[in-house]
DNA sequence: GATGAATGAGCGTTCATTCAT
DNA sequence: TATGAATGAACGCTCATTCAT
């Protein structure tokens, strides 16, 4: 029977091809569920191939956590260093970064064990943003900070889930839905400074 | 060790001891990460005394998550026939019930498939209860109760998972906590009907 | 719980009990795929009474094995001491047993290993009975001695179990039937001496 | 033993090799003393290395089963497509056949639970060539064919396996005591049409 | 770059059997 | 006489991983 190199055939097109099949699998029967051999004939390649891109199937999965982190924490970087960006605004991209790469995100947000750090980082975030707008938000003034961003990095986790990742809503829209929960009087004017 | 009975062996508390460590066990490293081997080894039994009470690995889990969907269930269906059961007394109550059985929580409402059932009844509990509600919550007003219903949601699991079991929390205080965000002005005077 | 004596019990009648139920379970499932918990479950005790009457499954499949050969043996014994018996009746008794016994039969001549046994010293008696009977069947006068009974054996065992035990035809009509092919002209004369 | 592919290696032959090995063991042991462990230590592989080429224990058992039973209907059919075949020499290519696979036929027609089924239709087949034949054989006029197929069947079955397999007779040999026995006088002339 | 062939290590489960009561 | 409770010893099967080609 035939072996080596497929004709036409290129490394970095089965290890991408391969990557997609992983975050195509691993988002939706999760990592225990999901087998290297299931990946494997998905990217119709066989198993060694497998071996060929990636050092282990924990490796894999780790490193898909590793880019949805380097992209959180890069967009959340990014925006927090614009003057003037308001909470909203923020929390908007964050949804529209978890819309565009929703298998990605149901990995890096709900698979994967690794997902209580980037919450717990981003609790961080909110809070840092929060503790500079306490006079901006009557909500602020009446509640504990900490409480507040663990309570909205809780309703983001959820409706993300629910309604966006489902196509139900828009980051735009549920953006400003949880705004008109959270802060509800002067949610326009809030600004990051 | 010897075949047969141990001295002073007993089937109920052997069974007992065996739901509980795997409990322990499901609850802190999951389904897939707990194995038959890991249970009897923590109650000193050998594995066949494992299927001596339980069917299945599988069943023993589905078991454990019936009887937290069912506490829970009945929790709610309980208060929800007291007039005059206030809503956030409802949510404390809830609250009370995850501090009171912090492992089983970890089961039914993180570890298992059967959470994502759990959390959409809840939150359809939440919508019944609030759809009686509109005139009192100002919030309600401008918000979809569907969506505060699941951000709610969203906050409850976040919430309970880092503060309530946690002990950082009381289910009191967090209840409060909740409602100060989420219901502000007349949070005191709203009465489930 | 309670434990020790039934009340009214009786070991004989368990150990019959038991007996008659591990030899239904034997001749319907076999061997292997009847458990010692199927037997004490269909007779209604539990599994260490099973120990108190039989030493083990094996010893016990092997006593109802030596049971039915005894029986079998005694038969034919009996019967070939009585002068002037005829073959045909000799075979016809023979069936008659396994009508009386259907479900040792099928232990005992089916899903035995001993069967193998069994049937070759039935084949050696038939050998024996024929070698007197030459001159009278002209069928032994062409065919080897040996093959006939062979034969013969062969057409007992599919019948007694297509036919008889099905109770489909009697002993005595398919004992004529054998005969009618086996022994065409004087079959009616034919005496075991 | 280092793990990957041995020296050498080829799948096809590993297979046949694993199948050879279990129908040895099948043959000789039957099925339920017959372990995975015991073919694969024949076959000088691991248990793994079964489940590569088979689906189960059960599965390899059923596929030899059927081979079995489409091999000896095969020659059957195609026997009985050729006008002027004597049953005779039917039955001679039958046992042929048993005689160039004695352990699959060990299999196909005394371990399998299958074996009665296949044992049915030989009886049915016998049935439907003497249906043509009752005028040559003056035995078929005074016997049921039912009955007559049937201890016929029988008597295979038996001489099968104490005579052919044992290699105390060749299949022609054993065809024409059958015939002798069967269809004492006019058994040359009778031809299947 | 890629495949065919194989394995180490372990997992869930079953079953005959046996102590302690 | 009988039971409640337990275990030793397998067994069938799976999965990530790795040589040899």
């Amino acid at each position: 029977m035939a072996r080596g190199r497929k004709v036409n055939s290129n490394g970095e097109k089965s290890k991408q091809l391969l990557r997609e099949k992983a975050i195509e699998l691993f988002s939706t029967n999760g990592y225990y569920q999901t087998k290297i051999s299931d990946i494997v004939k998905a990217a119709k390649v066989t198993q060694p191939t497998f071996y060929l891109y990636f050092e282990s199937k924990d490796s894999l999965f780790h490193d898909l956590n590793e880019q949805f982190q380097q992209d959180l924490f890069h967009i959340l970087e990014e925006q927090l260093q614009q003057q003037g960006m308001q909470f909203q605004k923020v929390i908007e991209n964050l949804l529209q970064y978890f819309a565009s790469n929703p298998l990605l995100t149901k990995i890096g947000l709900y698979q994967s064990e690794a997902s209580y750090t980037v919450k717990e980082k981003l609790v961080e975030k909110f809070e840092q943003i929060l503790d500079g707008q306490v006079e901006n938000y009557h909500n602020l003034q009446r509640n504990d900070i900490h409480i507040v961003s663990q309570s909205l990095m809780g309703s983001i986790e959820r409706i993300t889930d629910t309604l966006l990742l489902t196509n139900r809503k828009s980051a735009k829209e549920l953006a400003e839905d949880l705004f008109s929960i959270y802060f509800v009087e002067e949610a326009e004017s809030v600004v990051v400074s």
